[in-house]
This record gives C-alpha cells, structure tokens and sequence, in this order.
DNA sequence: GTAGCTGCAAACAGTTTGCAGAACC
DNA sequence: GGTTCTGCAAACTGTTTGCAGCTAC
C-alpha cells in the first residue's frame, strides 16, 4: 500500500491547477522552485504510482513524450492548437460508444480504451495569419 | 527536388508488405538484412522525406516511438491487440466528419487533423486467458 | 559540377534501473 | 523494524545534428 507522499501531493497539485496536462520535465521544474534537489527518477516513479491509482490520466500527444493531468475530471479528449500548443479539454456526448460497439460486433473484438485526439487552429491563431 | 533513392525504394516496399506499421529500430533491421551498413541517420532522414512527399504516414501508439505505415491506403485507424500487438486496419465510415464539424461550430476552432486509435484483445487473444 | 543522399560520430531528450539512505507508520 | 519513498549515478532508447564523402542527374 502506497504511504503518504509529499511529492505525490504537490505533483498533484500542479496538475490540478490545469493548465494544460504537463510532461516530466515541466513537472520537475515546477516542482524544484519549492525543492531544489527533487530527482527526476522521484517524479517518474510517483506518477506511475498516481497512475495506478487512477488518480492520474497518462496522454501522449506524439511529441515523443508522455503527459499527465488529474483522473478527476472523467473521460475526455483534447483540442490541441498546432500554433501556440493551448490545450482545450472536450467532452463528446455520445463519445466512441456506438463506434465502439460496432468493432465488437464485426470484429469480435474486445475493446478496453480508445485514444482521440484533435489538432487545428484555435480561435486565436486563425486571426493570426 | 527529391531523387532517387534506393533506400528510400527499400524502405516504401518494407512497409508496403503491410504487416504492422514499423518503427524505425524495425525499419533498420529490416534494412540491414540486405545492406549491412546502412545507417540509422539515413532511415529517419528517409522518412522524414517520404512523409513530406505524402506516401508515407507517422503514427504513435504511445509506446514512446514512432511508426510509418505506407499512406496509399488512405485515413484509417488501428486496432491494436494489448496483449500480441498486433495491429488491424480499421476504417470508420462516418468517421468523426459530424463530430469535427460540431467542434468547428460549437468551438471556433478549426481543425487539421486527429488521431485516433483503438486498444484492446483480438479474439485469439481472448481465448487464451 | 552541383544538389541531394548517405555514413559516421557525437550529442540530445525522455525514460529506466540499481543501490544506498531517509521517511513513514 | 520493516516497508515504502527518495536521490544519485549510470545506462538505455529513440531522435537530431554536423560534417565529410559519395551518388544521381
């Protein structure tokens, strides 16, 4: 069983406050203005456990690294601006359910979890070009 | 202007012979069966041309690495087996046309493109469990 | 001959591992 | 006191960069 964790509780802080969902290094730097000698390794290992624990949501923008943001909010997904990289959180009311289904009939195929993501222009950026 | 490349013929007809999108360590070793000396340096900056000239397609399974599929067989997605890793073509016939087009009304925002992948157990692997 | 392609070495970024010491309960 | 957490050093993997030599046209 997991202990109490000081820096569990301030990575989780930081990703409730959200900005947008945050990579390793964002996280050890924002971590390291409170305690300068926080280790990498530390924050990687705190976050697969917040991840076990399903208080955390591991993404992956295909940036060539991983991000994490707060399990609280529910299922989502992301409208990612191509141009100044803001992050939109979106919830889709009838989301993946029917396509979903229709993969489990036609291909008997057991589904456990779908990502989706989406890139373009934001309001902001379109005026901008 | 590009030229000719025979790597670059290579390495279109490696991932012509479709049987999953390959990453790059696969790429090379693929590669290096026929070519002992070939380098990595030049398979990404083969790629690298071959996805500018649109004939082959990036893709992330959130693995930490990169994939590339030809792209003649137009915008698809994957199902991806989590336990044997094998990956299914899959084509959506609505697709997210409506779903895109309510975040462009409902958000401003314009989109480019998505991802959207697919995680699972094919039937084999159900079995066996 | 000149632009584009390739190999090699080195660097770089994100991530993982092993071990020793500190903190928690 | 034993288990969990943390820091540090080192390694590992995928990717990028600079430069010199080779190839295609």
């Amino acid at each position: 069983m997991p202990r109490k964790s000081k820096l569990r509780d301030t990575i989780l802080s930081f990703l409730g406050n959200k900005s947008k969902p945050l990579s390793v290094p964002e996280i050890l730097a924002r971590v390291q203005k409170k305690r300068k000698k926080t280790n990498k390794t530390s924050i990687y290992r705190a976050l697969e456990i917040l991840t076990a624990q399903n208080l955390v949501t591991e993404i992956d923008f295909g940036e060539g690294k991983k991000r994490y943001e707060t399990a609280n909010l529910g299922h989502h997904h992301h409208l990612i601006c191509k141009s100044c990289n803001k992050v939109e959180d979106i919830f889709l009311k009838t989301d993946l359910e029917k396509v979903q289904k229709n993969i489990k009939r036609e291909k008997a195929f057991n589904m456990i979890s779908h990502t989706l993501e989406f890139f373009g222009l934001c309001p902001k950026c379109q005026l901008n070009n």
